[in-house]
Order: structure tokens, then C-alpha cells, then sequence
DNA sequence: GGCACTTGTTTGCGCCCGCAACTATTGTAG
DNA sequence: CTACAATAGTTGCGGGCGCAAACAAGTGCC
């Protein structure tokens, strides 16, 4: 009995004892390695997110707030609508209008109407929030190699990025097939 | 120029122009491999989460109470000290309180005083809790191998536990620094 | 035993964010 | 051209949760 390893295994004991086969390898519950794997996960990321929140908080910045400086210094011309901000964040319409609401107020991002639909915001990022970017960036990344990158093999590092590029393309593509 | 392909991209040429090294391989900016890693991962784990979500909300429940009901079912009395369930959810002592509100005014758990130490409050489960758990937990478990185990090799997935476990573990040490 | 100090839990307050409703614009069909 | 549907964004409302304060109870030092 593996009761404090193994997620939920105390609901599983019900259905092992019902069950001729102790891991199903393709279908059905998870196997060892595989719930491992999945635990170790869902038991990182939470506090991982709060440590980065942490580092990042020197600069007055959520998580959420430099991922947003991130995606608009990513665009040739620093702005993107209001939508596709969205849709790269994760973030619901509403959500993204409070988040930007005070990176405006802090004059770190602009609104502008676009001008070939009337309908549309372009977020942009102004000096400021650019120059916050350049001089956060370098911490954030320190961060994340203290916490999470620089604790990892080459090995683990390649497979992590093919893992989740593979995760990543089957959750757009779900995003995309439920519109 | 990947601009759009790595995090901060933009803000890192400034810092490029003035270094000599394109990648620093043990400290400093990331390398292409641990950016891809570090990428994929930031842009899947707030979409995973959100499909688990949606899935697990046809039994009523979120993926906050589904976690609680875990870590409940996982002791061997089926009751956890408030302090120490926090401890394990990654959360605050109030945010603990409202979840435990939420699933208390459901029947899923009870609260109940500590016969050992009078400050406690031990949650426990109760057995509309567990009944709940043993009927959610095969859903739950095809929603994470569909979106995200079922997607992996064998040795990313062994991969993901050894990184993932030392991850864990480096952030355990940490809060336990903390203190 | 009394008094400070630590620990465990809850409450007031505020922030973040999703959902539903609403407005403004654009696209489409008749 | 006009009506209707689709798209973009904002706002009202409510839930989740962290922080600081309050309070209860246990612990250690004199």
C-alpha cells in the first residue's frame, strides 16, 4: 500500500480490488512512473509560481503583469489587440481589461484604438514598460534558474521541452476545435 | 532573430550587444534548449489547468475541493490539522478556511475540534466526501492522461518525475528555510 | 504561577478574475 | 439597403484567496 505516494490511491483501492491488472499501461489508471510524474508536477507548480511572484515583486510587477510585458515586447511594434493578448495569456476578455487597468495606471502599457477596426484596443508598451521589462528580465531569469532550470539535467531539460511543446500544441488545438 | 519564439527576447538584444557569449551555458540568460523547455511549460500549465478544470466540474467540484478530498482520503483516518492540509495545498491559512466553507456547506468534509491540542481543527472527510472522490477520480484520472500523460514517451515521462521530484524537493528546503 | 513568545485558526479587507449582460462595430444574407 | 449574426471590449456581480489583525491556546523562562 502506497497510500501517502500515490494520488488518490485510497479511492483507487476500490477499484484494484475489482480490477485483474495492478497498472493499465495505455488506458486506465496511472502507472507508478507515470503518477510520479504527474504528483511531482501538480505539487511543483504552486509554489514554483509563488516563488517567481516573490522575485518579481522587487520591481512592483505581478507574474502576470511582466508575462504581459513579455507578450507586447515580443511584437515588432511593441502593441497587440486586445484579443490575441488574451488568447496568449490565457486570460478571459474581462481579466485582461483589469490586469491592463493598472499597468495603464502605472504607465507601463497604453490603449489605442486601432485604426483599421473601430472595434479593437491595441495594448502598447510604452518606454516605460519597456524599460522595466530590460531591467527585470535579467532577475527573472536568475529566478527561474535557481528555482526550476538550473536544478535539471540536459536530459531532463530536452525532454521537458518536447513534453510540453506536445502538451502545449494538443491544448491549442482543443482551444481552437471548441470555436 | 527569434523574437517570436523566445521569452523576452527583445528586451535580452540589448543585453546581447554587450555581452560577448551568444548562450551561457551554467548561469545567465537561458539557452535555447531551456528556453523552449521554460516556454512550453509557462504556456501549458494555466491552459491544463483550466481543461482539468472543465472536466472535473461535472461532479460539481473544483480542482481546489478535488485536491482537498486527495489529501484527505490519503490518511489513514481520513483527517488532517488545518495547518498541516494548508501546508500541503500550497495554501494560506484564511484561503484554507473559505475552500474548507465551500465543501463543509457541501457534506464533503466536516470539521471537527482536536482532542490533543485545542487550537486545532481537523478536517475529515466525510463519507459523501469519499463516496464523491472514488466516482470523480477515474474521470479525473482519463482527463490528465488525455491532456497531458497520455501525450508522452516512457522517458519523458520518467523525465518529467525525477525533474519535477527534485523541483519539489528544492522547494520544500525553501520554505522550510523560511521559517 | 505568571508573563512573554510561539502556534493555529478565523475574520475584515482588498485584489484578481471568470461569467453574463451590454454596447459598439463589422460581416453576411436576403 | 436592411436585418441579423458574429466579434471586440467593458462593466456588474460574485467567488477565491492572500495579508494583516484578532483571538485562543500551548510553551518556555524567571
Amino acid at each position: 500500500m502506497c497510500a501517502q505516494l500515490l494520488r488518490s490511491t485510497t479511492a483507487y483501492a476500490g477499484h484494484m480490488a475489482r480490477s485483474p491488472k495492478p497498472a493499465a499501461p495505455e488506458t486506465g489508471w496511472l502507472d507508478p512512473d507515470e503518477m510520479v510524474a504527474w504528483r511531482a508536477y501538480i505539487d511543483s507548480i504552486t509554489p514554483l509560481q509563488h516563488l517567481l511572484e516573490a522575485d518579481i515583486s522587487e520591481f512592483g510587477l505581478t507574474n502576470g503583469d511582466y508575462e504581459v510585458l513579455v507578450r507586447l515586447s515580443e511584437q515588432p511594434d511593441h502593441r497587440l489587440r486586445m484579443c490575441d493578448l488574451a488568447a496568449r495569456l490565457g486570460l478571459s476578455p474581462s481579466g485582461l481589461t483589469r490586469r491592463l487597468d493598472g499597468l495603464v495606471r502605472n504607465g507601463l502599457v497604453g490603449r489605442e484604438p486601432s485604426p483599421d477596426d473601430r472595434r479593437v484596443m491595441l495594448a502598447v508598451l510604452t518606454p516605460e514598460g519597456y524599460g522595466l521589462l530590460v531591467e527585470a528580465a535579467p532577475q527573472h531569469v536568475d529566478s527561474v534558474r535557481r528555482h526550476f532550470i538550473g536544478l535539471l539535467t540536459r536530459r531532463e531539460i530536452e525532454a521537458i521541452g518536447s513534453a510540453f511543446t506536445k502538451v502545449r500544441a494538443a491544448l491549442l488545438a482543443e482551444q481552437d476545435a471548441a470555436s
